[in-house]
RNA sequence: GGGGGAGUGGCGGAACUGGCAGACGCGCAUGACUUAGGAUCAUGUCUCUCACGAGGUGAGGGUUCGAGUCCCUCCUUCCCCA
């Protein structure tokens, strides 16, 4: 959609009510917002409880003048005494009936306005506010005050009640639009320690904390900001209205119901009838599932289910006549469940094979964009307990039980453990770099000729060596529309079009033959690859080239996991020697005795790498991983480099290397683990032991610092203590020049940890 | 507008709970071997400085013996908004 036109078709968009089929998403909000049996990225969890959006306040019922009952949702009811006015959105049903002759052609133009805004614009705050009188009033309940009811479409029907009471001395929205359309302000909070507030001069609103004023019994208690029960004025507030029996405590959501319902063809049907007398009734089961026609006519206009007389009509449970629904669903639907289908994708007796499901259930460790973190990623939680409440997992639970594993929280959420991957990007290209020649109209010029210039070319314009010749356009084509190009003007930095005509003569050097306008490279940003952008990487190619297991360890190596970013392959040249180096280690066989210092070296360097492997992929970082290992195969190289490496070490140096590399590139490790004569399969070998003892150190560097900065090193024993550090600490060159033949204010020393070595720290 | 991320060399990226910033790789430079090198090997490669040293992780402040990492203000950018 762009200024509220459909993109391809200019119509205009506006939104209408619909009757339309929902899931109950909000009956397992509070059950969603229970994370505790997950290990979940704590980004995701943070964005799902937002979305969720469960606020704590009390239900309040306004009476019209005409009796008309309008409950608003408030987590302040403390501020009730505030209220000065009401504001409906714009589709609340009481809207018509609240309005009055004299208001009537404003209130339907306000209504038809809105109609055409995104809820994002309507919803934005910062713009200017606007807003109908509906001519009507409302009495506040607790002041027994005549107060204006407005529409407004900051206020949304499908949030809360569709009504909100106004207190513009409290809320910065109201205020704003109490200021803008000149009703009454009166504060009730007032914040300690400032000048009392006067609703007619008071410059913002006050949603902090205070003492209560006008609010008739509340009057002098604490507001303490605190939401809900916690905040006594909050408190006092909900007990007065129950007793007044006006309102009640209650708890909102921001979440509302999902709308599966989709007006096209591509999704699943509905599996509902609609019977003659106007119920509905379920498919039965033994008739699911329903599925898609395949002869449908698309006309272009309407859903071409509704015009489908064979899917609609069909008989209900008595045998008389019905109609299908012809709404299908929302694909969302689809992506809910898809791991449970993956489990046993041919059983065709329930969705999945129960048996399965009692074995694998549930995800152990799944991954996926944190761009779905409120989508999908909560679709699928919903739609576990929703098929856990309806008993789809109650056989899968007894076949878990019957093999010892406790079923009892087993279908609560389907994945335990997520990880987030990032996206790799399309690459950044350059456009081509062209001279064009022609006619020049006003800022266009009508191009008799364009010509892609090469790099040499191009650096004699760019260096300004040489200028464009009088009424050329020479520079980047940046966008290409048809036969216009947008040309970046080396000369003054604009965009600049170029039409090429029919006639025009177009040099590519680098396609040869004739050259027509489609062959133009235009500038292309870092985005997202997508075909229609003409950026998508194609792996098979990269496969062809250099085999699986080295595209399949670039992936790993190049990127960040869990960021991802723009596609580049400059560098697996890197990965392709470090398999190249392996291989011919490997093969090239034990290179004779080695000695005892090779031995212990080489045990050193492989259990550290089995340590920084086990870590890194345990995190999920694939590339420091085969960072470590081509560290291994550094240290191995110069070690048979010095003929220190050999015999039993050797042996034992390539088995732990080779099964670290296992994971990563598969094949290879499986080849050559099978030419070493070792048995099949490396894939069911135990992982490498790591033994801290034979990765340590005998000596370690200790660094001396200035406060915090390296001034020195020296080399000690791996174990030695602080008093000892300290000693050889300042005995260092770089400590007696910091110290300049004075006292350090303090030495602070660091012990080592893990793999972090000592330090001693001067102050001075 | 709201919610959630991310900013580190020429480039991709390392740095676990605050402890040597730049691991590993690409690229680049110099040298070796070569008829040749877009192969291979060796050495070097954050910046400034002959050096000694000093500075440095988007910008500015703060906490700390010590900050890429924690706190505050701001800038840029990516993702999501049923």
């Amino acid at each position: 959609m762009i200024d509220g036109k459909d993109e391809r078709l200019g119509q205009p968009v506006v939104q209408k009510l619909m009757t339309q089929w929902f899931f109950r998403y909000t009956r397992y909000a509070d059950e969603l917002l229970d994370f505790s049996p997950l290990d979940w990225p704590e980004p995701i969890r943070i964005m799902q409880t937002n979305w969720i959006g469960r606020s704590e306040g009390a239900r309040v019922v306004f009476k019209t003048e005409g009796g008309h009952a309008i409950e608003v949702f408030t987590t302040r009811p403390d501020t009730l005494w505030g209220a000065t006015f009401m504001v409906l959105a714009p589709e609340h049903d009481l809207v018509s009936k609240l309005t009055t002759p004299e208001q009537k052609a404003a209130v339907e133009a306000y209504i038809a306005d809105t109609a055409r805004q995104t809820e994002i614009e309507r919803t934005s705050e910062g713009r200017d506010k606007t807003g109908v009188f509906t001519g009507g009033y409302a009495i506040n309940p607790v002041t027994n005050q005549r107060i204006p009811v407005w529409i407004a479409d900051y206020v949304m029907i499908t949030y809360g009640t569709g009504a909100i009471m106004a207190v513009p001395s409290g809320d910065q929205r109201d205020f704003e639009f109490a200021r803008k359309f000149r009703l009454k302000i009166v504060p009730v909070v007032q914040p300690d320690g400032q000048p009392p507030l006067d609703g007619a001069t008071m410059a913002e609103a006050w949603a902090g904390a205070g003492t209560m004023i006008h609010s008739g019994p509340l009057n002098g208690l604490v507001c303490n900001g605190e939401k809900g029960r916690k905040n006594p004025s909050i408190a006092a507030a909900i007990d007065h209205i129950a007793k007044l029996g006006v309102g009640r405590e209650s708890i909102n959501y921001r979440l509302r119901d999902w709308l599966i319902s989709r007006q096209r063809y591509w999704g699943s049907p509905i599996p509902v009838i609609y019977r003659e007398d106007g119920t509905i009734e379920t498919v039965p089961d033994d008739q699911l599932p329903v599925e898609l026609p395949q002869d449908v006519k698309m006309t272009g206009t309407g859903n071409p289910l509704g015009n489908h007389a064979a899917f609609v009509n069909t008989v209900d449970s008595e045998g008389k006549p019905a109609r299908r629904e012809t709404d299908t669903m929302d694909t969302f639907m689809c992506s809910s469940w898809y791991f449970l289908r993956y489990l046993s994708p041919h059983y065709d007796a329930a969705p999945f094979d129960p048996e399965e499901a009692a074995y694998w259930l549930p995800v152990d460790v799944y991954t996926g964009g944190a761009e779905h973190a409120t989508m999908h990623l909560l679709y699928s939680r919903w739609f576990n307990k929703a098929l856990r409440d309806l008993g789809v997992f109650d056989d899968a639970a007894e076949i878990m039980a019957a093999h010892g594993r406790d079923p009892e929280t087993a279908f609560d959420e389907p994945m335990k453990l997520l990880r987030n991957q990032g996206q790799v990007l399309g690459a950044e290209r350059r456009g081509d770099f062209v001279i064009a020649t022609g006619q020049r109209a006003g800022n266009k010029l009508i191009a008799s000729r364009v010509e892609v210039l090469t790099a040499e070319a191009r650096r004699v314009f760019e260096s300004g060596q040489q200028a464009p010749p009088d009424g050329a356009v020479v520079g980047e084509i940046v966008k290409r529309t048809e036969n216009i190009l947008n040309v970046l003007d080396l000369t003054d930095g604009q965009l600049r079009p170029v039409e090429v005509s029919e006639r025009a003569e177009l040099i590519i050097p680098g396609i040869p033959g004739p050259n027509n306008v489609n062959q133009f490279k235009h500038h292309l940003d870092v985005q997202r690859m997508s075909k229609s952008k003409g950026n998508v990487v194609n792996p098979d190619e990269l496969v062809a080239q250099y085999g699986a297991d080295t595209v399949r360890a670039y992936l790993m190596f190049g990127f960040d996991w869990g960021k991802g970013g723009p596609w580049n392959d400059e560098q697996i040249s890197g990965v392709v020697r470090w398999l190249h180096d392996v291989w011919e280690m490997v093969l090239a066989g034990s290179p004779g005795a080695g000695t005892n210092e090779g031995a212990r070296a080489a045990g050193r360097k492989a259990h550290q790498a089995i340590r920084k492997v086990t870590d890194s992929l345990e995190h999920f970082s694939f590339n420091t991983a085969i960072a470590a290992l081509m560290t291994l195969r550094n240290d191995l190289r110069a070690l048979l480099r010095d003929g220190t490496l050999g015999g039993a070490a050797w042996n034992e140096a390539m088995r732990d290397m080779l099964l670290l590399m296992a994971p990563i590139t598969p094949h290879i490790a499986e080849e050559l683990w099978s030419r070493r004569g070792l048995p099949y399969s490396i894939h069911q070998q135990a992982w490498p032991a790591y033994d801290a003892a034979r990765a340590a150190e005998d000596e370690i560097t200790l660094v001396i610092m200035k406060n915090g900065k390296p001034v020195d090193r020296v080399q000690v024993a791996a174990g030695i203590g602080e008093d000892e550090a300290k000693a050889a600490a300042l005995a260092t060159a770089g400590a007696q020049r910091i110290l300049n033949g004075g006292q350090p204010q303090r030495v602070i020393f660091i012990p080592g940890r893990g793999t972090v070595e000592p330090k001693v720290n001067i102050v001075v």
